[in-house]
DNA sequence: GTCATTTATTGACTCGCGTTCATTTATTGG
DNA sequence: CCAATAAATGAACGCGAGTCAATAAATGAC
């Protein structure tokens, strides 16, 4: 009786179609405009269909999140695979971050909306909302790793447990991507051309900073 | 004929008691929960009222922002009185950033909310929109200035421009108070327990590494 | 004090959008 | 071919932002 298995196999493609819709609205309007008429619209499915694969709206960008987290967590484990230092493990993963929020927006604005959710409390019932934070924290044990490795091979100094380090580095990071986003995507966001400054060289002078910070002196 | 400048006055006043009653909503009830309706009916006037003194919501909570800038900028201004060093001035900014955020979580969603505004392009039609990036501007020449004196006295090294140097500890203070913000103000937010990180000590160390990076080496 | 005029206040109304649900349509196994 | 089950639909609802015609208050001229 394999009927339920290819109905559960459709299912999953009709949600992933889904999303897919939802993703580009995301792309092409952003988080502020997407309203669920147009994902229905886009999808080629009825508003009500929506709620069948998707508890709410909230439960719909989560699910874009959830993709989001795990695009980016799996392109953080092939750093993890190579052989190189740990603090050009670091350097590599601030890197690999600033691309990954060039080459998918709307990916970092569901990221964006899993942390307004987390730090307004309520999620508001969505089954992805666990599935994510689980990606995010795999993440941060990828940081962890990699700065871990670097204190073990030397290149990282032990002033900090490898936690506290990939937490600064998290956070801080973060600030400096999203400041790289608004450039990318906000016209108006003159803030980098104001003091002169090119994209790159922002990331390569946080990362000089940085190295100075957490490098090892040997 | 006095009678204008009362009305101006009193026009003012009223503004004023609108601001408080959303700033209080905002502050028990967070952005997501803040209606109309409810800022009417503490501030007792109807929700007709309200779009008098304020062209929507977006303006509404901009005015807040309005405040929540200024205050901020005040607090960055005693600090340039100082004549200590300006490693330390730049030091004292970023604890300075810390306490506001702990003591005005309310000033800092509203400061979160004009950044959402600012990286979803369109503003909206709010007066105070313009207001609110032009004191953004001037906390920045804040800390630039401090930097820059930083460089001039040899506290800081001059590796890097005063502004580019102000951007990344603009960018990187941001993430770093935003966790201490939601470890604040988020029950379920759990990372620094997981971690074993005190308040405290994420900022000790973020200002820690920071100094490594930027302070002369002399 | 009276009254026309300007200014301020109000809450019922519209409108958009997320969400629900009774109904319809399609699929399955007997 | 026919119940029984699952899926899809769009009209209807609720909530909150924003509007506006009606009402009330304040003002200054006389």
């Amino acid at each position: 009786m394999g009927v339920t298995e290819r109905r559960i196999r459709e299912k999953e493609r009709k949600r992933s179609t889904m999303l897919d819709a939802a993703e580009s609205i995301l792309l092409e309007k952003g988080l502020d405009h997407l309203s669920m008429e147009d994902v229905a619209e886009k999808a080629e499915v009825s508003k009500g269909s929506l709620y069948q694969y998707f508890q709410n709206k909230n439960d719909l960008v989560l699910g874009i999140c959830y993709r989001a987290t795990h695009l980016l967590n799996e392109s953080f484990k092939e750093v993890l695979e190579s052989n190189r230092s740990g603090l050009m493990l670091v350097r590599e993963l601030g890197e690999r971050y600033l691309n990954y929020v060039k080459d998918h927006p709307q990916y970092y604005s569901s990221m964006k909306f899993l942390d307004n959710l987390h730090s307004s409390g309520v999620g508001g019932e969505s089954d992805y909302l666990e599935l994510c934070t689980q990606n995010r924290q795999e993440g941060f044990r990828l940081m962890v790793e990699a700065i871990q490795r670097g204190i073990d091979d030397g290149s990282i100094k032990n002033d900090f447990p490898a936690e506290q380090l990939a937490l600064l580095f998290w956070s801080t990071s973060h600030g400096v991507v999203t400041i790289s986003y608004m450039h990318q995507n906000y016209e108006h966001f003159k803030l980098l051309e104001r003091i002169g400054m090119q994209e790159n060289e922002l990331f390569n002078a946080y990362m000089h900073i940085l190295g100075c910070g957490i490098a090892s002196n040997i």
